[in-house]
DNA sequence: TGTACATCAGTGAACGCGCGTTCACTGATGTAC
DNA sequence: TGTACATCAGTGAACGCGCGTTCACTGATGTAC
């Protein structure tokens, strides 16, 4: 059952997607080769047609995530970026969410390889949140990696308490209104 | 070969001891129960004497170092805590660190139980934090929540970079700078 | 205190299962003439 | 453009392996008398 060039490219990327989504919501080691494919609409066999091994697609599809999450970004301005950040719903949508919050766990125990690739996402998101700064001003990098941290730990520990815990709810509500308060009133 | 009732609880206690420094460095996945046992000195077959499943094992693993990393800080004032925190040798123990540092993204995707005890550790440490404070001051908790929030997130984001990578320090450093000079100097 | 028996912490083989990976095969696509 | 053959994306069975868990067994500890 060959199938046209293009049609194998698309295939491959949308099990690059699919894989994205899965590996935020269940961790690296939570979804297994079989299931992805089968997620995606193939069986496990033709896996190894596209990628050298479930590393390799972990590397991959870490490396589109972090910079497709990016994109969707584009329009914000700091506040809202960080408002949409710390909001319930992107914390509850683990998939399809930022994938340094859903993935540094993993990240800080898989090869230094994946680990650059993560190093990469932030070093992109430092370099996207100073350029949305609009007067460009002294220490706006490091500003930004506090504010980054910052909402990122939020996240984690939020999604660490049981659902709809009052921790849950407060650590974020919490976080939302220190790092909002410390950036100019959103004009939007 | 049986054991004194003494001994038999002992044994107990280091089996949950090595377990929390293993899953801390390796993940709740990342070390099986035949290992586990045989680096605590037994063999698998008598995990089931003590615990009903690694899952048990994992709670009770998880509320053993959440509170004995407390203890451990008893000392300390809220910056030297901090200080203590973001600090290389910190990032670079993980199975001797914060359990919250070390587990947080793992325990996302396990039970609410889990997550329950995950939140007891938290609260602990707002807690403690708090009492640290001399003057009790006004919002004392939110304000520890988000330090606390703050320094988890520089943490894990440093730990998921490249070892020794420029990131991995500045990240360390920026937050560490930031979360010290929002509090008073500590006078030691 | 001494004896006889029950208990049970720890051992090591075995279980079923799911994992990542390999492989022979299929048949439509791509290519050479 | 049409024909003949090579390529290779996708299939599904099979591989060895490590996992969590179970179990019959051992023999020192604990207990009853």
């Amino acid at each position: 059952m060959r199938v046209t060039k293009a049609q194998a490219q698309a295939n491959r990327e949308h099990i690059v997607e699919t894989a994205s989504v899965l590996f935020r919501e269940r961790g690296f080691d939570g979804i297994g080769v079989a299931d992805l494919m089968a997620a995606a609409g193939f069986t496990h066999g033709g896996f190894y047609k596209h990628f050298g091994s479930k590393a390799d697609l972990m590397a991959e599809a870490a490396a589109n995530s972090l910079s497709q999450s990016l994109a969707s970004t584009g329009e914000l301005d700091v506040p809202g970026f960080f408002a949409m950040y710390l909001s319930r719903e992107h914390r509850d949508a683990r998939g399809h969410g930022c994938t340094m919050a859903a993935l540094c766990g993993d990240a800080a125990r898989q090869s230094d390889e994946l680990k650059a690739t993560f190093a990469s996402g932030v070093e992109s998101t430092l370099a996207s949140l100073e350029e949305k700064l609009e007067p460009q001003e002294e220490g706006a990098r490091e500003r930004m990696l506090g504010l980054l941290a910052h909402a990122i730990g939020a996240i984690m520990l939020s999604r660490a308490c049981p659902d709809d815990s009052p921790l849950a709810g407060e650590i974020l509500e919490v976080c939302r209104g220190q790092i909002l308060a410390s950036l100019p009133a959103s004009e939007s």
